[in-house]
RNA sequence: GCCGAUGUAGCUCAGUUGGUAGAGCAGCUGAUUUGUAAUCAGCCGGUCGGCGGUUCGAGUCCGUUCAUCGGCUCCA
C-alpha cells in the first residue's frame, strides 16, 4: 500500500499503480467527474497517470490555475486535431495553453485560416469532443519519434524532438491526433463543452523574424457555456474601457491621416488633462531637488555619433533633416539623454554638486514599425517625463530611493493599485556583453535590489534583461485587455558617461567619472495617459478629470444665479461648465452621466432664493443641497485627501 | 515590416444576387421653460478611405495603395 497525503494533510492508503482520478471516485464521483489533473508532488500530472509511491496529491479542477491550463492545453490538441482533419497535410508548430485560453502554430502550406472559417473548426472540435477521446500518454524513443515525424512530414515537430533527450520524450495521442508533448491533459475530451476559436494571427516559428510564418490561431474552451458567455462579456466590458474608444468620445486626442501614424493629436481637454499631470509632477520634482531645463527638438548628427545611437539605430530611424550646407545633418530627437549630457558638460563640476538633476517634458520621435503603433500606447511621437541624475557611484541607491518615493507617490494619487515591479539585471554567464566594470555593476545591482527590499517592492528579478549600460527597474500596468505596459522606468547608464566624457572633481582634485541615471516616473505622456484612462474607465480622478462639475440649471430663469455659482467655483479653483440648453434636467443630468462628469449642480427656484446648489455625484445619484462653500469644501477635501503623501 | 480582418455622414451602424445611398444620435433652426438618465418638429450633412480596372452601369466584383483593429517581430 501506498500513502497519499491530501491537501488537507490527511493521509490515505491506496494499492499502487492508483491514479489521482481513481482517488478522486472514492471521494466523490461529482469530484471524478471535474478533475482535470492532479498536481503529484508539485507537479502536474495526467489524473490517470499510476502512481506508485507516497505522494503529496492535490486535485485539479476548473478553480485551479493548473486546472485550466491542463484543460486549455488538451483544448490546443483537439483543435489541432480538428484543423488536421479539414485541412489535411497541415504541420504543426507548438501549441501550448496561455493566460486565457490557448494557440497553435500551424503551417497550411498555401491555405489560409480567416474569421469565417472558425465555426467549421469549432463545430468539428465540438464533435471530437462529444466523441470523448481519450487522451493517451506514450514514452517513446527518440529514433521512433523522429521516424513518426519524418513519416508525416513534419518539420517543425522534428525539429523541436532534435532538441530533446532520449528518455524524455512523450507523445499524446486522442483521437486520430498524435502529438509530441509532456502534457499533462484530461482524461478525455468530453469535459471540454463550449469553445469558442476567438482569432488568427501569423506568428514566425520560433519567434524569429527570418524564419518562416506560421498561422496562429487563437481559442478558449469551457468546461460550461455559461462560463464562456461570461468570459465574451467581459471581453466586451473590457473594450468598452479602450482608451481609443474613450479617448474620442470624451474629446482627449485624436489622430489624423493627414499629420501621419502615430502622431498624436491632444485636443484642448486631452491636452488641459496632461497638462495638470505635468504641474503635478513638476511640482513633486521640485520638492525632490530636481531642476527643468528644456533642449530643442533636433540635434547635430555628431551628437549621436558621440551618443552611438547613430551606428546602432540610424537606418531605422526618422530620415535625417539636411540643410543647405553641404553634408550637414540633424535627426528628430529620438531620446533626451544626449542633449543633457551636453547641458552637463556646460561647465566643470566638483563632486559637491552631485547630485545633479535634469528633468524635461521631452517630445522624442521614433520610427516605430507600422504594425507596431497602437493608439497612445504605442506612437512615433512622444513626451517623456525624462529626467537624467548625474552622481557618484555611491549615490545610486539614494537616487533610486527618490525616485521610488516619486513612483509610488504617483501611483497613489491616480489609484493605481496593481502594478509589477521588475528589476533588469546581468547574464551572470555573460559579463563580456556590458559596459562599465564589474565593481560598479554590482554596486548598482545591489543597491537596486537592497531599495526593493527596503521599499517594500515585490520586484521580479530577471537576470539578463538589463541594458548593455547598465541595470534598470521598470514598473508595468496592464491595460484593459490584460495587455502589459511599461510605464516607469529607472536605468543606470554607465555608457553615456564614457562616451559624453562627463568627469567630476572629487575631494581627491582628481577627476571621476559620474553615474547616470534615466528616469521617467509616467514613462512617457501619451502610454501613461493611454494606461491611465482604461485603469479608471474614463472617471478620472477627481484632481485631474477635465470638468470637475457642470451646472443645470432647471430654466433660462436661473441662467443669472448658475452664472454666479460658476464664478464662486471658480475662486475655489474648481472647474465647472453650466449646461445652458433649454432641456429638460433629465436629460441635461443623462448627458453628463455619459460625459463622466463627477459632479452635477443642478438649481432652480429653491436652491437661487437660498444661494445652495443640489448635488448629483456620477454613478451615485442624488446627495442632497449644500450650500456652495460646503460643496467646494468637500470637493477640495476630496482632493487633497489624494494628493497626500 | 509580416499574417488575418475592417474601412459608408462628426459618432454608431443598415445597404438583398452590380441599377449612381439610408437610419438613430450629434449639429443647425424653431417651438417648449422644463426638478435628477433622452420634449417635439423641420433642416443641414456622404466624389461609400485613395487610385486604377471590369461593366451600358460599381458602395457592391477585381487589382493596388493608405489607414485602423487582432496578433507576430521590434521597442534606444
Amino acid at each position: 500500500m501506498i500513502n497519499i497525503t491530501l491537501p488537507d494533510n490527511s493521509v490515505k492508503q491506496f494499492e499502487p499503480g492508483v491514479s489521482a482520478l481513481d482517488i478522486a471516485k472514492s471521494i466523490s464521483e461529482g469530484l471524478a467527474r471535474n478533475v482535470l489533473a492532479a498536481k503529484v508532488n508539485g507537479e502536474v500530472w495526467d489524473a490517470t497517470r499510476p502512481i506508485n509511491e507516497d505522494v503529496n496529491l492535490q486535485l485539479l479542477t476548473w478553480n485551479d490555475k493548473e486546472g485550466k491550463a491542463t484543460m486549455w492545453h488538451s483544448s490546443a490538441h483537439l483543435m489541432a486535431e480538428a484543423i488536421e482533419s479539414l485541412y489535411p497535410g497541415a504541420k504543426f508548430g507548438i501549441g501550448p495553453d496561455i493566460e486565457n485560453g490557448f494557440y497553435y502554430d500551424i503551417d497550411l502550406g498555401d491555405r489560409v485560416i480567416s474569421d469565417s472559417d472558425f465555426k467549421k473548426i469549432e463545430d468539428k472540435m465540438r464533435e471530437f469532443a462529444k466523441s470523448k477521446q481519450k487522451f493517451c500518454r506514450k514514452d517513446i524513443s527518440k529514433q521512433d519519434a523522429l521516424k513518426y515525424f519524418e513519416e508525416k512530414g513534419d518539420e517543425y515537430k522534428l525539429e523541436l524532438i532534435q532538441d530533446l533527450e532520449d528518455g524524455q520524450i512523450t507523445f499524446y495521442e486522442s483521437g486520430e491526433f498524435t502529438d509530441l508533448c509532456r502534457g499533462p491533459h484530461v482524461v478525455d475530451t468530453s469535459i471540454i463543452k463550449a469553445i469558442k476559436i476567438l482569432s488568427v494571427a501569423g506568428a514566425y516559428w520560433r519567434g524569429d523574424e527570418n524564419r518562416k510564418q506560421l498561422t496562429r490561431v487563437y481559442g478558449i474552451t469551457f468546461p460550461k457555456k455559461k462560463e464562456l458567455d461570461e468570459y465574451l462579456e467581459r471581453l466586451e466590458e473590457a473594450k468598452k474601457r479602450d482608451h481609443r474608444k474613450l479617448g474620442k468620445e470624451l474629446e482627449l486626442f485624436t489622430f489624423s491621416q493627414k499629420v501621419g501614424q502615430g502622431l498624436p493629436l491632444w485636443l484642448p481637454k486631452g491636452a488641459a488633462l496632461r497638462e495638470r499631470l505635468e504641474t503635478f509632477l513638476k511640482k513633486v520634482q521640485k520638492t525632490a531637488g530636481y531642476q527643468q531645463v528644456i533642449s530643442p527638438h533636433i540635434g547635430n548628427v555628431e551628437l549621436y555619433k558621440t551618443s552611438g545611437h547613430y551606428q546602432k539605430y540610424g537606418e531605422d530611424s526618422f530620415r535625417p533633416i539636411t540643410t543647405p550646407v553641404e553634408g550637414e545633418e540633424y535627426f528628430l530627437k529620438p531620446m533626451n539623454c544626449p542633449h543633457h549630457c551636453e547641458m552637463y558638460n556646460h561647465k566643470p563640476h566638483s563632486y559637491k554638486d552631485l547630485p545633479i538633476r535634469l528633468a524635461e517634458f521631452g517630445t522624442v520621435y521614433r520610427y516605430e514599425q507600422s504594425g507596431e503603433l497602437h493608439g497612445l500606447t504605442r506612437v512615433r511621437s512622444f513626451t517623456q517625463d525624462d529626467a537624467h541624475i548625474f552622481c557618484t557611484p555611491d549615490q545610486i541607491k539614494d537616487e533610486f530611493k527618490g525616485v521610488i518615493d516619486i513612483i509610488m507617490y504617483i501611483f497613489k494619487a491616480l489609484n493605481f493599485n496593481e502594478f509589477i515591479t521588475q528589476i533588469s539585471l546581468r547574464d551572470p554567464e555573460n559579463p563580456e556583453k556590458y559596459i562599465g566594470s564589474d565593481e560598479n555593476w554590482k554596486k548598482a545591482e545591489d543597491a537596486i535590489k537592497e531599495v526593493a527590499e527596503e521599499k517594500g517592492l515585490d520586484a521580479i528579478i530577471e537576470y539578463g534583461e538589463a541594458a548593455f549600460y547598465g541595470p534598470k527597474m521598470d514598473f508595468m500596468v496592464k491595460d484593459a485587455l490584460g495587455r502589459k505596459w511599461q510605464l516607469g522606468t529607472i536605468q543606470v547608464d554607465y555608457n553615456l558617461p564614457e562616451r559624453f566624457k562627463l568627469t567630476y572633481i572629487g575631494a581627491d582634485n582628481e577627476k571621476h567619472r559620474p553615474v547616470m541615471i534615466h528616469r521617467a516616473p509616467f514613462g512617457s505622456m501619451e502610454r501613461f495617459v493611454a494606461v491611465l484612462i482604461e485603469h479608471c474607465a474614463g472617471n478620472f480622478p477627481l484632481w485631474l478629470t477635465p470638468d470637475q462639475a457642470i451646472i443645470l440649471p432647471i430654466s433660462e430663469k436661473y441662467q443669472n444665479y448658475a452664472e454666479k455659482v460658476l464664478n464662486l467655483l471658480d475662486n475655489s479653483d474648481i472647474r465647472a461648465a453650466i449646461d445652458d440648453r433649454s432641456e429638460k434636467t433629465g436629460r441635461k443630468i443623462r448627458d453628463a452621466e455619459l460625459k463622466k462628469i463627477p459632479f452635477m449642480l443642478v438649481v432652480g427656484e429653491k436652491e437661487a432664493a437660498e444661494g445652495t446648489v443640489s448635488v448629483r455625484r456620477h454613478g451615485q445619484g442624488d446627495l442632497g443641497t449644500y450650500s456652495i462653500d460646503d460643496f467646494a469644501n468637500m470637493i477640495n477635501s476630496e482632493i487633497n485627501k489624494m494628493l497626500e503623501k
